[in-house]
DNA sequence: TGTTGCATGTAAGGGGTTACATGATTGA
DNA sequence: TCAATCATGTAACCCCTTACATGCAACA
């Protein structure tokens, strides 16, 4: 029930739309916490139901009436508990390192390919942290812990320092496969 | 599918009961792609009926005949394919990085002793991975690209070198709400 | 006698993705 | 007029986790 606190955390900011919330967690949380409209509506629902939201409808231009959620106290305790909840991490999956693991399986050429795509991938995507970086270290808050800014920040630093990890990974698994096939 | 590639990768080195693929699970391959016994016994079932695998029953200690699966031609040609074909990453969902990004909701004394929990999890991981390493390190193979050695070594390398990311991230963190909260 | 290891399965439920479905407004 | 944006929902399916279920052999 993470998505439920990846909600709470933009409606602890100002209150916003399911349609406004799908687009925020496609242009900021997506990077570590995905989630698309058709799961988001639902979720929505269920913390009304819940007690952790409210919402108040108004006129939308579509079919349907557009419903504005706002955070309750309710569901500001359930943040803030979340929050200094111990921590358990979740098994995490990765495609490449199994790849990499049953490497004696693969046609060595091929292979080097495949990580020389992931290098390339992990360029652009940090080409991309670097630009949203810099515009984040303007901000002035951006040093001060316990501001917003200060948590994307150091967000967005955990996906550059994993990102570089791995990519000098993937670059000498690309060498290495490379060379065998001479 | 890729648990059904994970299982074929263990099943190219030799023939192995469901009971002895959920043990290699557990104890190898679990460290990127864990999985239990309640999905691994459906999983061979659907190959099976694929046709990348077939068994040979034996009598076995419980109410229910043991099972010996073995990789076949198709077998080896889906793995084959799977390892050459280009990799998409998956997205990963971190629910720490969640947390950091919403800690403008956080008491900063209790998320300091979150991240601190983490950095000595990794800590411990790091420990085991190194002991890890030191043995395979000394196997001769382990050093050329297409050996099994290699490939399990290189999914070490992947392991280490992330977990030594993200402890120094978040011990930064740890840091840095530690001093926050003076 | 009780626990661990060997050995194989099923059922219920949670969370996520993809696709289906509708429709007004604004701008090119 | 066509596409994009705003706006909300449902249905089918996949993968995974947790729990339920059985039972022999070896060892402490």
């Amino acid at each position: 029930m993470r998505l439920r606190h990846a909600l709470l955390v933009l409606l602890s900011e100002r209150e916003h739309t399911g349609y406004e919330l799908t687009l925020r967690m496609r242009d900021t949380v997506a990077m570590f916490w995905p989630a698309r409209h058709s799961q988001i509506y639902p979720e929505l629902a269920a913390m009304t139901e819940a007690g952790l939201v409210t919402f108040e409808t108004g006129s939308g231009p579509g079919p349907r009436q557009k419903k504005t959620y706002r955070i309750t106290e309710a569901g500001r305790d359930e943040l803030r508990e979340w929050m200094g909840s111990p921590f358990e991490k979740a098994p995490d999956r990765d495609e490449l390192v199994l790849r990499t693991f049953g490497s004696a399986s693969a046609n060595p050429v091929e292979l080097a390919g495949v990580y020389a795509a992931e290098v390339a991938r992990l360029d652009a995507v940090l080409a991309q942290y670097d630009e949203l970086l810099t515009t984040l270290e303007e901000h002035p808050d951006s040093d001060r812990p316990g501001s917003v800014e200060f948590g994307w920040l150091m967000a967005l630093r955990h996906g550059i320092v994993s990102a570089r990890a791995r990519r000098s990974w993937a670059d000498e698994l690309a060498t290495r496969f490379g060379e065998a096939a001479d």
